[in-house]
DNA sequence: CATGAATGAGCCTTCATTCAT
DNA sequence: AATGAATGAAGGCTCATTCAT
């Protein structure tokens, strides 16, 4: 990649990150092109250089947040620590992922109403590999016989509902800091899968 | 109550509901007047005869969405069975809810950004009513000796969470139906209150 | 007349007495017929029992105005009195019936961008009447030698402008009430007429 | 100023411009963003991107005149001829632009109805600025003895009423031109203010 | 690369007008 | 006569998008 290339690299992932951080607070229609450039001093004109159209803006964040998320769940899972330690160490940087950046899956609710088809494939393509880290998780604990058997694509939904919900409620004005309050809800959710012995 | 005034209040709801089904898909921005009155064969001039604006008109959907959640709960609460029986049947009606109108609090991601002041009071305070119904239960059931000792609030939460996001996984193609996957998912949640003996 | 048709000509002029004072305020696009209508307690569709539309309801206004204004000069013109009490009497008949009223010519600025060409034509022409109630005092007094000779339509609307611009000034937290400064008005215009000897 | 905001400056000047010249004939509520943008050939769009919005484009246009009007009472006030000689030109300026532009004090007849309490005042204050040039000017005259003695405000108001009110009854297919009519009248005004001996 | 300017489609909202009852 | 309801046309305003410089 040359000094350019990278140059611009940087740049479409500045506006990327703008965009998220925006779009996950108004909502893709409540979202303005003004906005997205105006956070990074910028015109709207700029912007559209880096990128065709907004909906292929938001197309393009909605990718760097999910494969943000895998590597991240990869770089967990690959750690040698108990299965248990793993699951709870995904579900925390999940949270406090989702907390600092307002984003995550809660970004965006109906993909449908917005992407093409061949977009919408590889953004379900993606969560679902996102999802299937979890899957791994919660099947390797199972065969471990320290989780429940139990329906694991329906836990694994629960499990991601309940933690992308957080942004709806939390507020950093309580006693307990972000890395606390994400370390309890890891731990009462968790007791779906665990065996009591 | 005169029959006209029975007529305007009949339409006042179709248009609320017609609101809330859109609403619920596109969000406040996505979700134009006219096609609220296009789903009821209207212009929307005649919706703008029952709402002064759109803005109130979304308002209201909310405002009706939660009595009618606020009143499934009391009717529940009321029953005359064990709290486990009552828990899980608030959990299964809010599911159903969800599902059938792809609403419940899901519906308004930031209320903030779209409602007055004085709106919001009113939401957040219908809100933390509904919440109530469930925190009660969930005290109950400690007392009782059924549930484990926890953080009501933070629980509430999770528990709400895990099933407002059903909406965005559940797809009737499968082979369970509704009310099947409404009672796996409420005996999964509630996982994380039984004590075990 | 029989009762039935004076009821209905009654209800017409209040519906007019409405518009008029309505209009004068906000002019003819700044006006509701939901304004007219409220004003008497009457509904929209009640207004349109009377007169056919806006434009219409507007004219006639204006031509009750206009009548009005043309008596009040002809009773004024019959009395027995000198012409220059007889034309002071009309100026400040015309200032109080403008402050009180809030209307005369003023109402209507621009008559042209309103009225169809036969209704244009009955304005002008009842207009012009009023305003030949003034020349022929101008005339009178030119002849009878107590007013300067001059081009008597000219010093007409010079009298007629300085008196309409009253409603714009004029504000009765002063000291001067309407009929003090009406007069003080009509002796300052009546300089422009009056020979000095 | 750079080229580029000297273009911008200059554009602003010719929307409200346009603005004026339509205001004047239709009033705030019959005017349109469309047919201030058309008579430039531009879009409403392009009228958005220079003003914010209509009352702020209307509330310019209005400061615009008044500005103007001050600029130019102020460069006769200035000059070294005598009082009478003064009151006159500004009279005639006045009547040449009210017929020349449409406009004057009378394009707005009740501000009250549009204006921001703010901008009422900066409107009231400019345009009592520009009543105070007459005012001086036969004060003025008071004192040279030229003028009658007589209270200022009320002439000014008598004078400006008689001059805005050209714009409603001159038209130029008559045999006296603009610049002979405004004579006339100014002529005709000052004999309210005129001593005779 | 960047940006000021322009555009047009779309949406909210108002309001004169109509009509069945 | 009166009115509640409905309608559609029009106008204000926003915003994604384009383009010349």
């Amino acid at each position: 990649m040359s000094l350019r290339e990278k140059k611009t690299a940087k740049k479409k992932e500045e506006i990327l990150q703008s965009a998220v951080s925006i779009l996950s607070e108004k909502g893709y229609h409540g979202t303005t092109m003004e906005e997205i450039a105006a956070k990074l001093l910028m015109t709207k004109g700029s912007v559209y250089y880096y990128f065709n159209d907004k909906q292929n803006l938001l197309f393009e964040s909605q990718i760097m947040i999910l494969n943000r998320s895998i590597q991240n769940m990869e770089s967990i899972n690959s750690q040698n620590v108990s299965v248990i330690k793993k699951l709870r160490k995904a579900i925390i940087a999940h949270i406090e992922y989702a907390i600092r950046e307002r984003s995550g899956f809660v970004m965006m609710f109906n993909p449908e109403q917005i992407f093409s088809p061949s977009q919408l494939e590889q953004i379900f393509q993606l969560r679902d590999e996102y999802g299937k880290g979890f899957d791994q998780l919660i099947e390797e604990g199972i065969e471990a016989d320290v989780f429940r058997s139990m329906d694991v694509k329906i836990v694994r939904n629960i499990i991601l509902g309940a933690i992308n919900w957080v942004t709806q409620w939390y507020s950093d004005d309580g006693k307990k800091d972000e890395t606390e309050m994400a370390e309890l809800i890891a731990d009462y959710v968790m007791q779906i899968l665990i065996k009591d012995f």
